[in-house]
DNA sequence: CGACCATAGTCAGTCTGTCGATATATATCG
DNA sequence: CGATATATATCGACAGACTGACTATGGTCG
């Protein structure tokens, strides 16, 4: 297993894709529902995550239509970036379940809040 | 609130002070335990991301001591610092709380795992 | 004695993601 | 018509974290 150290702008494009094929743009949006609004991609930061993604077989293109005269390009995530993305909750999930247990040793040592 | 943008290493460092006061040197190791011996921090890793903390209030030198005849200094984590991986937490969780939703839809949707 | 562990650091370099700016096209709203 | 929103994309620069290599000292083990 090799380090992955992904980002939160990263995290945010595998996992909007995680629930089915979107396109570029809607991602943007996306991110914004899975972080209440707080993280607000970036053009470049999406396009060069999409390219970083594909390249790595996490992410692969999924067709275009023309809507309204307007391109879009689909993007979804293919099953290796699914358990990428499983393995990262994962790790995730332990760091926080000792950080929170750290925590309420301190909070419990040293009151106040 | 701004954005942390916090990697792995230091996230550690700052979860591994989070339960009391503790010697540089033994945060490697607390950091490995941490994280099921994932995570092996570097000494260069752990001294700047401990100057950089501590430039940033996050973390605070707290004493000395001469353990047979070695020399420990110590380092705890400021209130801001605890607040601070709080909020990390915090935010580890909802990402990771959407993400597995996600996740589950498309196991749900669709094929193997 | 020499090797090695514990403990403290420093520093130059690298890597890589993210950002901001820029460009292009179409549809729509006022 | 011009502005704004949707949608694509590229590129250079920047910041920051991380690494690897190095130095130094005092024990301890063989």
């Amino acid at each position: 297993m090799k380090n992955v150290d992904m980002r939160e702008p990263t995290f945010m494009v595998l996992a909007a894709l995680a629930n089915g094929r979107k396109h570029g743009y809607a991602l943007i949006g996306e991110a914004g529902e899975l972080s209440n609004g707080r993280v607000k991609l970036k053009v470049g930061t999406l396009y060069a995550a999409l390219d970083r993604l594909q390249s790595q077989g996490l992410v692969a293109s999924a067709g275009e239509e023309v809507i309204d005269g307007r391109l879009r390009r689909y993007y979804e995530l293919t099953d290796s970036g699914a358990m990428l993305l499983e393995d990262e909750v994962s790790r995730l999930e332990g760091n926080i379940r000792q950080a929170k247990a750290r925590l309420r040793l301190r909070a419990a040592a040293g009151r106040v809040s």
